[in-house]
DNA sequence: AGCACGCCGACT
DNA sequence: GTCGGCGTGCTC
């Protein structure tokens, strides 16, 4: 469009404000719509303040263009956020109901974001040099050099990818340059498609799931559904190999705690081309460094948890969703995406197909499947014939429990290290016991900002909220009747490991929960000092998947009660997949698993048809359930949430909030409610939950809703959020 | 979210 | 007589 005296440029800025604003252009500059997705510099606010935001659109100012501010300074030649992202994120904002400008925000690396130049991208690699390349061609003495030079005789490599193939490679180099025959050059362009190296022959069922992968074109939902061991990595590396051939990028998604050194190295040693890591644990410079890669075709491959579904795929080949029902693709604060949901919006624009592999498939995505929108691929049996493990119930009813630990398990666990085997025993819970309880009174040591009973900690010598942190001493008395009978209550790892170590004082153990593993690569280190020595591990969730434990033979559930009959519509099926998960990892091949589940309900359906049909028969239940309940995937929610320090404010913009509710056809709202923890860290918490058959008229109505939720006055007193398809209703 | 402007308590 | 508390209003 030619450019106006009144032309203004639209700019989303990275502040909670629901729309755009316009600049003028700077001095003397034409603009077009080459400026949409570029990074400028503008003055905002009172003052001298600046912002780095995005050109999200040009043309007639909307209020006539008097009075703008310029633009000071255009950050980007090209676009930055151009086309399919551009657009991702656009869908995002009005699907969360976000404000554009902090969409972008949270899209963008820390240094990009911040206005930084992109960064320097170039790889270094090493040639051969034409003496080299001759050296290549004669008969030479056998060595680490001489593997090399035969290498680099076939193409320039890049270091990243030596780094990759082996981690000593650099000797080698170095005497090769000295000798003349190779050097360092800085590699221009993307990397060649290597052909991937050859895996292990595919099963039938793999075989079978990968030609169902490659027909037809275009978007392509899929699931992958296969038990632990079926071989679901290796139809990834096939899927990413064939995109990689045809000269495309792929985007690996995992769950945070499976982007493991091991996961990588697997991806690494198999793909022909460099693999990129993008977490949170990587440094500012690393991921915006790791995004411009991509945004500019260098990089191919990359593999990482939620946030790098925003990065840039400008050749897009495929999107893999590992473990597609992890509750870590859902952001829990700031703009709550859902990075699986976003992949396959994604996907839909890139018009490539998407894999959502998992053993055991949210209800959403597994609906999806059984209806037909997606691909159902299936991977039946586990890889070299090992048999699922044997699945044990014991009853605990009138059954005296040694810290929380029945004798029946007791006594597996003894079978199990005089087979110099590995026993996990698994409790959702950590600390010493849950909760410190009068023998006498009743009284129980509550937290004073939180509506939590404390944990016990330190072997019963410090009390700890887990919901804010806080820390006490456990009294000496009851504070109410003065008794001394004071005692934990209940089991958590610390507490289990205490009981294992005093019934099988010789044996090897350690425990790996949040507090004896705080840094990211701890639990790495903890289970490869482990090894396979025979002995006891025991933990909570962090344990369930991942790492390779060849001599685990025994698997012992002790934990299963509490999610049988949580209020959270989601429990169900959360206890399903866990429980899956980490029976899954009993046996091998070798050596049989067996799983044992301690409850004190061994009747509990949930428990029964998990037993009798595994996961795809508590699936059925549990979609027939949700669906007379009409709760997600046959409802679509949204959950306003709402804390403040004082009950009144909460509740105060919460009715405001429901008064200032347009009522709509098929969209039904419930509350204000309090939260299921109504208290935590000294704040009332309360909820509105907003329900309805269709999504339509429920986005219509947090349309409507929205700017007058802005517009309370009660608004300011609190802090609020809108979570869109929530997962946890707390 | 920042940030500034604006009217009421304990300090040099 | 000031420094500063955070209430409320705005940001092209």
């Amino acid at each position: 469009m030619p450019s106006t005296p009144d032309t203004a440029l639209r700019i989303a800025l990275p502040v909670p404000l629901p729309r755009a604003f316009d600049y003028r252009p700077p001095a003397g500059m034409d603009v077009d719509a080459g400026w949409i997705g570029c990074r400028v510099r503008v003055p905002f606010g009172r003052g001298d303040g600046e912002q780095v935001g995005v050109v999200v659109g040009v043309g007639p100012a909307e209020g006539g263009g008097d009075g703008l501010k310029p633009v000071l300074e255009r950050l980007d030649a090209a676009p930055l956020l151009g086309g399919e992202l551009f657009e991702s994120l656009r869908w995002l904002a009005g699907y969360y109901h976000a404000p554009l400008g902090e969409v972008l925000a949270t899209a963008l690396p820390g240094p990009i974001r911040a206005g930084q130049p992109l960064p320097e991208t170039a790889r270094h690699g090493w040639a051969l040099t034409p003496a080299g390349l001759a050296a290549a061609a004669a008969p030479g003495r056998d060595g680490k050099p001489r593997r090399l030079l035969l290498q680099l005789a076939e193409r320039p490599l890049g270091e990243d990818l030596l780094d990759q193939q082996a981690e000593d490679w650099r000797a080698a180099a170095r005497a090769l340059a000295e000798r003349g025959l190779a050097e360092r050059l800085v590699l221009a362009g993307r990397p060649e498609p290597a052909p991937a190296l050859p895996g292990p022959p595919l099963m039938p069922a793999q075989a079978q799931a990968l030609a169902a992968l490659r027909e037809g074109e275009g978007f392509r939902p899929c699931l992958l559904e296969g038990v632990t061991g079926s071989g679901k990595t290796e139809v990834y590396l096939q899927a990413i190999a064939d995109c990689l051939a045809a000269g495309r990028q792929a985007l690996v998604l995992v769950p945070e705690i499976g982007l493991t050194p091991q996961a990588l190295a697997r991806f690494r040693s198999r793909l022909g081309v460099p693999v990129l890591a993008y977490h949170s644990g990587l440094a500012d410079g690393e991921r915006a460094r790791a995004w411009t890669a991509m945004l500019r075709g260098e990089a191919r491959v990359l593999v990482g948890t939620r946030s790098a579904v925003f990065c840039p795929l400008p050749e897009a080949g495929l999107i893999v969703v590992d473990e597609e029902h992890d509750g870590s693709y859902k952001q829990q604060d700031g703009i709550r995406y859902h990075a699986r949901d976003l992949a396959l919006v994604r996907a839909s624009k890139l018009g490539v197909p998407v894999l959502l592999g998992s053993a055991t498939p949210s209800l959403e995505t597994l609906h999806n499947a059984l209806s037909g929108r997606y691909r159902h691929l299936r991977l039946g049996q586990r890889a070299g014939g090992a048999r699922p493990p044997a699945v044990r119930v014991v009853d605990i009813r009138k059954r005296p429990l040694r810290n929380g630990l029945s004798e029946d398990l007791l006594e597996a666990v003894g079978r199990c290290l005089a087979r110099g085997e590995q026993a996990l025993v698994f409790k959702n819970r950590r600390g010493y016991a849950p909760v410190l309880i009068c023998h006498d009174c009743g009284w129980s040591a509550h937290c004073k900002r939180c509506d939590a009973a404390m944990t016990v900690h330190a072997g019963g010598r410090r009390l700890i909220c887990h919901h804010c942190g806080a820390r006490a001493t456990p009294p000496n008395a009851c504070p109410d009747c003065a008794s001394l009978a004071l005692q934990p209550q209940g089991a958590g790892t610390e507490r289990i490991e205490e009981a294992l170590a005093e019934r099988f004082p010789e044996a090897l153990m350690i425990r790996v929960d949040r507090e004896t593993t705080r840094r990211r690569d701890a639990i790495e280190k903890h289970l490869a000092d482990f090894g396979d020595r025979s002995g006891i591990l025991v933990g909570t969730q962090m344990l369930a998947k991942g790492h390779d434990l060849p001599r685990l033979t025994l698997v012992a559930v002790v934990g299963v009660d509490e999610g049988l009959f949580s209020a959270d519509f989601r429990a169900g099926e959360k206890l399903a997949q866990l429980l899956i998960q980490v029976a899954g990892r009993a046996g091998r091949a070798q050596l049989p698993g067996e799983v044992l589940l301690q409850t004190h309900h061994p009747e509990h359906p949930l428990l029964n048809t998990l037993l009798a049909g595994g996961y795809p028969a508590v699936a059925a239940l549990q979609l027939a359930e949700r669906e007379v309940a009409q709760f997600p995937p046959y409802a679509h929610l949204a959950l306003l949430r709402a804390e403040a320090p004082t009950e009144g404010d909460m509740q105060g913009f919460l009715r405001e909030a429901r008064e200032a509710f347009v009522a709509r056809e098929g969209v039904q709202l419930n509350g204000p409610m309090p939260a299921p923890m109504a208290r935590r860290a000294g704040k009332a918490r309360g909820q509105i939950l907003l329900d309805a058959a269709q999504r339509a008229p429920l986005h219509a109505a947090l349309h409507d809703w929205l700017p007058k939720l802005q517009a309370l006055k009660s608004a300011r007193r609190v802090r609020w959020s809108l979570d869109v398809d929530p997962t946890d209703l707390y």
